[in-house]
DNA sequence: CGTCGTAGGTTGATGGTTCAAGTAACCCGA
DNA sequence: TCGGGTTACTTGAACCATCAACCTACGACG
């Protein structure tokens, strides 16, 4: 009886698809009406803000935001042609890109970060325990664990797959 | 000091952040490669085959699949097109419609679940002590709770707010 | 028995994501 | 030093979600 979910399962397993789908619903209505960007737009922009330099290779912000590079070369050549961020070749090696972050794009962040993370807080761990947010951070890591591994095995072994 | 996140919030933020990215990503790739289909509408036809008669009206449809009434409206016409579902208008009310999965649509969701469960398991479940399924399911209804409260609050006082 | 307001859905345009294909720079062996 | 393979990224088309506008059916009030 491998077959189906236990009813524990299967309650936890809606209010997690339920979060899955509203919560990044919630950040992006909010984060799109206060400062004209996406969820994943303001996400990048955070993640250069605190980066070395304010700049990262594009496989690099890539793999910190678990978005496909196709995605974040669109979301970035958006973010360039509003002024945020600038896109420059290394010069070692030709094939990599490096996007920096502007002057402009760091104003933004610093505008946009403390409604973002009040809204965050209201929605995420307003009334939520100390242990309950370890819970959080540790039954999240777990899944996201084997999800990441499914990825690296995936484009790891693109011809055939052995293990099952 | 209620500016910024703890440590112990960033880290649990981090990691459920990457799930809501990466956990519907890998679901409607699954779908998608197995059965064509999105993970919202086998969500749809899932919640259909288990609804008394089959059928449900697109309004109840919408709240159950926290989706907008117009994302329904275009997931079940793309379903109706297909043969999985067929619309109806309510003889009691005319404005209501009801959406009732139709033999092949049942058929679809009986060949597509087992396959689907499966990758659930894996991912999510998998290496989850019957604890750590608690308290997913605990945390996430609380989160779920404030998200869909919110909701409820942007088009239960459509014209002004008062509290901030 | 109109008509005003609201509830329930639909539609079209816009914009972001994805997938497949393409390009350019690097590396390595002969 | 030249050609095949790989890495790093970009591009264009197709698709899905979202938002605003719309439309029809019901209900209530005069």
């Amino acid at each position: 009886m491998t077959e189906w979910l236990t009813d524990d399962q299967q309650r936890a397993w809606r209010n997690l698809i339920g979060v899955a789908t509203l919560l990044p619903a919630s950040l992006d209505s909010n984060l799109r009406c206060d400062a004209d960007l996406t969820g994943f737009d303001y996400w990048i922009l955070a993640m250069l803000s605190e980066a070395p330099d304010r700049q990262l290779r594009m496989s690099a912000l890539a793999r910190q935001s678990n978005a496909s590079l196709s995605r974040l070369s669109h979301a970035v050549a958006r973010l360039e042609s509003r002024g945020y961020v600038q896109k420059a070749p290394l010069a070692d090696d030709g094939r990599v890109t490096v996007a920096r972050l502007t002057d402009g794009g760091m104003a933004k962040v610093v505008e946009t970060a403390p409604g973002h993370v009040a809204h965050v807080r209201d929605v995420v761990f307003r009334d939520l325990s100390p242990e309950q947010v370890a819970q959080l951070e540790d039954v999240c890591g777990s899944i996201l664990g084997r999800l990441t591994d499914e990825i690296s095995a995936r484009d790891g072994e693109p011809g055939q797959s052995s293990g099952r």
